[in-house]
DNA sequence: TTTGCCATACATGTATGGTAGACTATCAAA
DNA sequence: TTTGATAGTCTACCATACATGTATGGCAAA
């Protein structure tokens, strides 16, 4: 007699396949990059047949791309008339930020009474990274910066909240590119990280929640100058 | 002379056209509402071309909106093998109510202490249209519902902060379209939105974020009861 | 000079055919 | 009974052609 699972559905397998990435996820990837490192320019158009050529493929998966980029806001497609990059705008910046600070904050408090010693070495060791970075390394400390982020979101097990950070990090992301050398100093940042793992490891969810607080406001200071400093990349309002 | 305005970009016209929806689009929101009213059940196969069929239209406009979907994780797209809804999983659904509490407890609290009595006023009178809708109509009430915290919102201008809420809305809105007739008495959740109101009227941010966190934490009651009710629309995990 | 029309080029949107990979059913061999 | 090979059929992915709306420059008329 057979033992008939009851098989619903042609439902997805369980095991995972190495994943084969497609074209258009490479585009998507590329371009996000590029768009948040400022190599794209704000305002720029991107033409799907033209980025096609570049990477000798067709349009379909430069178009699915920007289907994607356009999810994120990072880009504008107009129907019949382009696909655009979108300019910085300061108060959708501030939003985002506002919307960062409240996450991190709830998550730094959840870490506080309930993150593993393993977590808190990892963080250490981060900010011992950090230090590390050499003058003028700045792409490599961003790396470095987001992945301390990340690993207190996911050291509490909040993998959804750190997807929602991720989209929003891009747009804030584009102001410290444009800001690399006089924004924060390095060793500010690593302060504050340092005041927040503290609050952390001490189970003390009011510090570490203050400290992330702290942290996360300082581009509120930088925003308005670097706005002022290129107008050209932010939407007039 | 000719005064040269100086175009540096073929940048996007500030004039907003009216938009003609494409068929992707529309395919979009249609699939995205067959899958939060759970008419489309979880772990179910879409495919590209049965679609197209029963809509009169061609693969690639479907192929559009289920990347839509997949980033918005409604459907999993996975390579040569299929499209499929995806199942609900209770740690991702616990795990957007916490990203959700977290933005609108900060959200309320702004509203306490800067929301217009014009918003307050609009708060209040879609409390009355609550109260009004009839016993059974409960669609009605999830759409009240839902532009109550709308509202809230946008009286304090987060945009953003409400379009991130609008994405993790659909993974919970997914329940409660499970369990439409015994989940938390209207009753109940209607003098918890006369709270949150209640607090923001007063100015007392520390009311406003309470009422709101109380509020936004129901599901986890009733959420071990429908994952037990409803196993094959469950992740096990 | 200004205005309005129109040809042209270019944009995204849609339709369709082909390809490679993944699953299933079938059947032969052990 | 179990295993393995294979043909057939499904899928998403990509390439290409066509449809349709938009921007623009030239040119004739006012």
């Amino acid at each position: 007699m057979q033992v008939t699972a009851k098989i619903q559905q042609p439902s997805p397998r369980a095991f995972q396949h190495i994943e084969p990435v497609s074209i258009s996820t490479q585009l998507y990837r590329h371009l996000r990059g590029a768009v948040i490192r400022g190599e794209l320019h704000p305002g720029q158009a991107l033409s799907e047949s033209e980025i096609a050529r570049q990477y000798s493929t067709s349009r379909q998966p430069v178009r699915e791309a920007f289907i994607k980029l356009a999810e994120e806001r990072l880009v504008i497609i107009l129907p019949q008339r382009g696909t655009f990059v979108v300019k910085i705008s300061v108060a959708d910046v501030l939003d985002a930020r506002f919307v960062r600070e409240a996450i991190e904050v709830a998550v730094a408090q959840e870490a506080a009474t309930s993150a593993q010693p393993t977590a808190i070495k990892e963080l250490r060791n981060l900010i011992e990274q950090q230090k590390a970075v050499e003058h003028g390394h700045n792409e490599e400390f961003l790396a470095l910066d987001e992945e301390f982020h990340r690993t207190i979101a996911l050291s509490v097990g909040r993998a959804h909240a750190w997807r929602v950070i991720e989209n929003i990090k891009a747009q804030m992301d584009r102001i410290r590119y444009l800001s690399l050398d006089d924004a924060t100093p390095l060793p500010l940042i690593i302060e504050q990280h340092t005041r927040i793992v503290d609050g952390i490891e001490a189970g003390d969810p009011t510090t570490a929640a203050a400290a992330t607080r702290s942290h996360l406001r300082e581009i509120t200071v930088s925003l308005p100058n670097i706005a002022a400093r290129f107008p050209d990349l932010f939407e007039s309002d």
